[in-house]
DNA sequence: CAAGATTGACGCTTCAATCTTG
DNA sequence: CAAGATTGAAGCGTCAATCTTG
């Protein structure tokens, strides 16, 4: 009203959560019958690409509380897609590894993840989607750039990503 | 590897997620103090804007499922922002409203919100800002569409927006 | 003390079921 | 039966506290 960037604010940020619980909820759809989901398919993939990782490691792998990994990996164990094993160098720390059924649910379920993502992207050219990419990779540092004014002292950065 | 757009699009969903969760605590971390989220602003806001409303005005408005909106409210009506009187036209209905608390934290966070965003978008010119918003909306118009296609028969589509 | 893992309490979101009233 | 609201179980994320081991 005032001020007509407030409105262009706004509604960036209605559509940003707008279009991300529909990705969360379209994903969802699609892979929960294969026992997946996007969380679950980056986390296997993670697992798979390292051999075995510690609780620590997909902590600082994606940026993630550690709660939110404990009860993750209770979830794919209790389903039968990872194994915890005591690791033999540190009494402390546990290796997950992958179970044959974690690596059938992953093989499975990536290649299905990619139609998904083709079948959205679709009706977008490659120029407006790197734009796209561009653009919301330069509000993410933005806001890293932001983190680290305010928390002065605390952590560094990382991404996860898929390679 | 592959397929280069498979790349792409799998960038696009680790930096669309990255963003989504930076802005989560970005938000969170400046409105808590005030008892205040993104989620529970836009709610005030749209109470405030009409008056009264139902919890299903509410769910048809944001498109929420019913149990976000029971749990939503009960928070607000725990902090004494909201208020929950029986309708008196439908027996079924309860009328919320905002009480002068919730007023009182909607008009201090609002302009606050605001700021962050200006923050935020300080180093992004307005062009690139409306672009962003054009691909944001195109990939959520794309989204609508599969929606559509899939559940035949389920809901039609509405926004909730600020105006 | 620091690092690795876990747990409790919570926020926000979904689906499916239930209860009451129109 | 349909509509309004609520509840139970769950996924995915946060923070803060705890316990064990290095």
């Amino acid at each position: 009203m005032l001020n007509p960037r407030t409105s262009l604010h706004e509604q960036l940020l209605d559509t940003m959560r707008s279009l991300n619980a529909r990705l969360h909820r379209h994903f969802g759809d699609e892979l929960k019958t294969r026992g997946a989901s996007v969380a679950r398919l980056k986390l296997l993939s993670f697992i798979q690409r390292a051999g075995s990782v510690r609780s620590a490691d997909v902590v600082e792998a994606f940026r993630y509380a550690p709660r939110t990994v404990t009860e993750a990996l209770d979830a794919l164990e209790r389903d039968g897609l990872v194994r915890r094993a005591p690791d033999p160098l540190d009494r402390r720390a546990k290796r997950i590894t992958l179970t044959p059924a974690g690596l059938s649910v992953l093989e499975e379920a990536a290649p299905h993840l990619r139609a998904i993502m083709e079948r959205i992207f679709d009706t977008v050219d490659v120029e407006e989607e790197a734009e796209l990419l561009r653009l919301l990779q330069l509000l993410d540092a933005r806001l890293i750039a932001l983190e680290e004014k305010a928390g002065a002292s605390t952590d560094p950065s990382a991404q996860a990503g898929t390679r």
